[in-house]
DNA sequence: CAGTGGTCTAGACCACTTC
DNA sequence: AAGTGGTCTAGACCACTGA
């Protein structure tokens, strides 16, 4: 039997109507502005957890975008973890409150963008013959001149971290005064280093007097270690760090993606 | 004036002299046969640090395939890390000797593939209401029932890591005996479980008598800690960790990639 | 079965780097 | 100026999901 009234039919996750739109003046790229007005949309909530995105083919033709781009702008988010797909069903926003992935920053940054009025103080700059952990850390040949930084680094006057940097000398100059007003990667930036990925190690040991003390902590407590070597984007090797932080102050996180 | 011989001029960085081929028969996407080939030629150290790939138009003419797969296969090799774009200049390999990026993998896979001959005891295997730290974690309603796993993870006899799991009740089932034979995320996979995400928080304290006892360390030593959610791939939380390791037989190794 | 994303093609124009 | 990767298009067919 028919029903006997016209009532149009509602899908059961209506795909989500959002004010979409890219300016084909920007030079901005018009698959990142799509993905930027996702991102967006996710984030304010417009877009619920587990509502679907509408297939790419009608999303393409009602922005004007070819299919190619939008998927584009759709795998970045996918990438990001905010979006999950899934051939037959559909574009779906991950349920989860969604954490940003760990990223390669300093921990300068990390504790100014939590509004930690991160403060430093540099304990030994000079430049010295590298020890072997260096040497083998960076690939460099024995014996060979690094520039050796040695920081606290303290929030609200507080110890936070006690941070030893080593650099291959040639590579730029670190002001003392730059390295307390930023933070070293900042400075590395300005000098025309782009990072580009970085190796760490993350452990724990008991800590040595030295490193209590200078931290605030009884002698002896468990201390968080990271050591990181960093390569710039010609995959040159451009720092080595060997950090230890207040374990009851610093903690690591980050989000893990399965590698499909 | 002409040089009097007619020598080939050859290019500085004379692309890498390579077989690739694909095979359109097979089931395998094209763009995946590539990379993995080109993967195993800078594994294999055909493909030296530095040395140019050779542009895509051609590297997809010699091939057969149009110029979207070929970058295709080496956009994945980009994310992973092996190779670097420039705009004007080429694909590059990337010069560090790649490590792998972590994987949001099981303990008990990381051992085994280490070679370590993992062994697991299950401590405790119950069903019960869920702590106030585990419902927050999971999202779950208060006074919840969730499975819980205690287990202490043993290489070549000597305790390793104490991990305490608790899990959504309803999700499956989790016999002691196949929690000792492999690990955790091997039984979640064989009941359908794929997990897609998770978030993690690496810290350090000092172990507790019961803690330190079990793993065989002396009293208040250092360990380092881990708190895991994982989620599956539509953004269910699946489970949650509470682990410690001895730090004095294990560190987190990852690599993290600027986020380009 | 209809609808979804996954893969693939053969072009095009542009921005950037290097010489 | 020449060569590179970055972006974009308008189609096509396939594999998988769910009703």
């Amino acid at each position: 039997m028919m029903p006997s009234r016209y009532a149009p039919s509602v899908p059961k996750h209506e795909p989500a109507q959002l004010r979409l739109a890219v300016d084909r003046a920007s030079p901005v790229p018009l698959y990142f502005q799509l993905a930027r007005q996702l991102e967006a949309a996710i984030e304010d909530g417009e877009l619920t957890p587990g509502s679907l995105l509408g297939n790419e083919i009608e999303l393409a033709a009602s922005l004007g975008l070819s299919r190619p781009t939008v998927r584009q702008a759709i795998r970045s988010l996918v990438d990001k973890g905010l979006l999950v797909r899934r051939r037959g069903v559909g574009t779906q926003v991950v349920h989860t409150g969604v954490a940003r992935p760990m990223e390669l920053t300093s921990l300068y940054d990390d504790l100014a963008a939590a509004g930690l009025h991160p403060t430093t103080r540099v304990l030994h700059n000079t430049r010295g013959p590298a020890p072997a952990e260096v040497t083998a850390a960076l690939g460099l040949p024995e014996s060979c001149q690094v520039s050796v930084v040695h920081r606290l680094r303290l929030t609200r006057g507080e110890p936070m971290a006690y941070l030893r940097n080593y650099l291959p000398s040639d590579l730029l100059d670190l002001p003392t005064g730059e390295l307390e007003s930023s933070g070293l990667y900042a400075l590395m930036r300005r000098h025309g280093i782009t990072l580009h990925s970085a190796q760490q190690t993350v452990g724990a040991r008991s800590g040595t007097a030295e490193e209590c003390g200078l931290l605030g902590e009884p002698a002896g407590s468990a201390l968080l270690t990271m050591r990181r070597v960093s390569y710039d984007d010609r995959g040159r090797p451009v720092e080595y760090g060997a950090h230890v932080y207040r374990a009851s102050r610093y903690t690591f996180e980050f989000r893990l993606l399965v590698h499909g």
